[in-house]
DNA sequence: CTGAAAGCGCTTACAG
DNA sequence: CTGAAAGCGCTTACAG
């Protein structure tokens, strides 16, 4: 190693070893050393084939891109030579030229010093499906809705045929460096609903599934229900799960009992400390819905540190359905939300509007979800 | 709508609901209408601001790009406008001509129909932070071990200036299209040592992690101990886990003693049927190592549910540390590898060989893990 | 069916 | 300090 390294782990505060690789074999994959071409990066070009074959450069290209527009032999002996010679396609330069990426830029958000959240992850899963399966390729960028994070705020330009917002409000997808490129790009929000914004937007019916919950909770007898509420400023994801929770309440007249605990946030300490407003509660609820998984997962652990029994003392209902969620201990009851085919719809949706065969319009889609049904409640 | 959108959704299987949006109103963000060019793409260009100006487009570039090899008036002047008329420079073009892109590939594996794991979220999250902060991009490419899931094949080639595979084997980044690329970018192998393939590597100890496991349940007086097994095939993970317990075991001659269980993943399911396995066992070991904490978790839900208590009759570690361990009951004794600084470590190094200031010779970095201890063991 | 030319939007030696 | 020209690697009318 060079005395460069020592600064970088410094940086990085990290202790490390050295170890000497079995060195002496060479790489594995590349081109062999006869190839022709390789001016600048090495790289074979269209150039290179043309002049191996004695052809034109258009000619080589259309062998490559357009193969009904040449002749046969002659696209056999293009795709064999550039086979040989390693070629793969620059996609700056036929982007360039073309106009067109074959690639779609997501802005995901992440609160600064946490991942992406599990939820964005099953939506990024259903984009990257889709996406692969249309020939797409994708350029993620993260966002960061309280601007503390170190992302990267470059502007960038005709690197995409569209954008994917995943929860992101204006500021968010602003934040990213995005605004110059949603003027000119088709643009879908996920998750989130921005149609007053005029952006298309596929979201899950987060009320209906609160109603869902509340309804599943009233039936079984509970009158007093609380609500663990996410936060309020960055996302909009907890108005209309309360607004659902709430509209169940009022057709069983049960609203003026309800109480409302502001979590903070959506993960597990929002939902400990959720809990620990819940046992001062002097009139306790007998049935608890969390804004998320994660919160209710936190919660039940507070609680039943506290002697309370889930879902004999408390019923306790989630919003994810996440993976963990089945193996808890009691597993959670929770709502699904159809995660994965908002993404995929959502890139599907995109790339057909990219390629002009569908006319995206600033509406609403709302997906459905449903009750998961385990021990807590 | 129009007609397109029925075929859409029933591809998809999902029931939908259309909305209008409160229209009438105009886009947010976007160019004011008297901004001049906008020739092709409705996009400003540099010869546009040029034009403007009365200037030649060189000079508009270096103003841009290189401020201080012009005129300072000549610059603030090209500022100006540039804002003014929402200039943001073309990516492609830019990285054609310099050959530099400022973006990095990173080749991410997921099973068939599985989401990107916890794990690889936390390195990509290390990976988003480093990178914005060094002013680069990230272009995602799933790779599918299995071949199932419909990635994207296409070979890319120029788009990026390096390359990250993360918990990747060749074969896999292979799958991604990404061999081209390979053969002509420097290139980092995260969470798994590829050194023999002269890929420079960055990992956690592995070994030592589940030696510290293995340490801490002896020192507490376990003699028969059990370890549940991640697949062998597909990832590089399980070898060096199940070697560090067994040097662990071999020190203190309980090596014999051992049960090896054979989970299967590393997903939640596999530690419920390790758990059928262990729970059929005539002599059973006292305490158990799952081979990740979502195996650990499996498994202990299951012995819960069949009456045994832990850690008073099992004591449980499981490996990565993921968020919600902390929260689980019991809460997860385990094993923390720094996921998240591999991450932020190989982007930093990366960078820093693509910019040619250090030079990433293939040797293995290891970086150390440590153990959690929580309520499990 | 193939060749020659122009151009996507940018940057960078090279002159002046 | 600025301008004019060339070129990154590709594709696509336009001729033939």
């Amino acid at each position: 190693m060079n005395g460069n390294s020592a600064p970088l782990f410094n940086d990085l505060g990290g202790i490390y070893h050295w170890q000497n690789s079995n060195s002496g074999r060479t790489q594995v994959m590349g081109n062999t050393e006869d190839d022709v071409g390789a001016a600048r990066s090495g790289r074979v070009r269209i150039a290179d084939i043309a002049r191996e074959l004695g052809l034109n450069p258009s000619t080589v290209s259309r062998a490559i891109s357009n193969p009904n527009r040449v002749n046969p032999e002659t696209h056999k002996l293009v795709a064999q030579t550039a086979r040989r010679m390693g070629y793969t396609a620059n996609h700056l330069a036929r982007s360039l030229r073309t106009g067109r990426t074959n690639t779609l830029l997501v802005a995901a958000p992440s609160q600064p010093g946490l991942p992406i959240s599990p939820v964005v992850i099953d939506v990024l899963h259903g984009i990257f499906f889709e996406a692969g399966r249309m020939g797409y390729s994708v350029f993620i960028r993260e966002t960061d809705p309280s601007g503390m994070a170190p992302t990267n705020r470059r502007p960038l330009s005709g690197l995409a045929d569209g954008i994917i917002s995943i929860s992101g409000t204006a500021e968010i997808i602003q934040s990213g460096g995005l605004a110059a490129e949603m003027a000119h790009l088709p643009l879908i929000s996920l998750l989130t609903d921005q149609t007053q914004l005029n952006i298309p937007s596929l979201i899950a019916d987060e009320a209906a599934g609160l109603y869902q919950a509340a309804d599943y909770l009233i039936r079984q007898g509970h009158v007093k229900l609380a609500y663990i509420a996410g936060p309020l400023d960055i996302s909009e994801h907890d108005r209309p799960r309360y607004q659902g929770f709430c509209r169940r309440l009022e057709e069983s007249g049960l609203l003026d009992g309800h109480v409302r605990i502001e979590g903070g946030s959506y993960d597990f300490s929002s939902g400990t400390r959720a809990a620990e407003t819940f046992l001062d509660l002097p009139d306790k609820p007998t049935a608890v819905i969390g804004v998320s998984d994660a919160v209710a997962l936190g919660f039940i652990r507070r609680i039943k540190d506290a002697g309370l029994r889930v879902p004999e003392d408390v019923a306790v209902i989630g919003y994810d359905d996440l993976a963990y969620s089945a193996y808890t201990s009691p597993s959670l009851t929770t709502i699904s939300q159809p995660t994965v085919e908002i993404g995929k719809a959502g890139t599907r949706l995109l790339i057909d509007a990219c390629s002009g065969r569908f006319d995206l319009k600033p509406q609403l889609i709302t997906m459905p979800t449903h009750l998961v049904r385990r021990e807590s409640a």
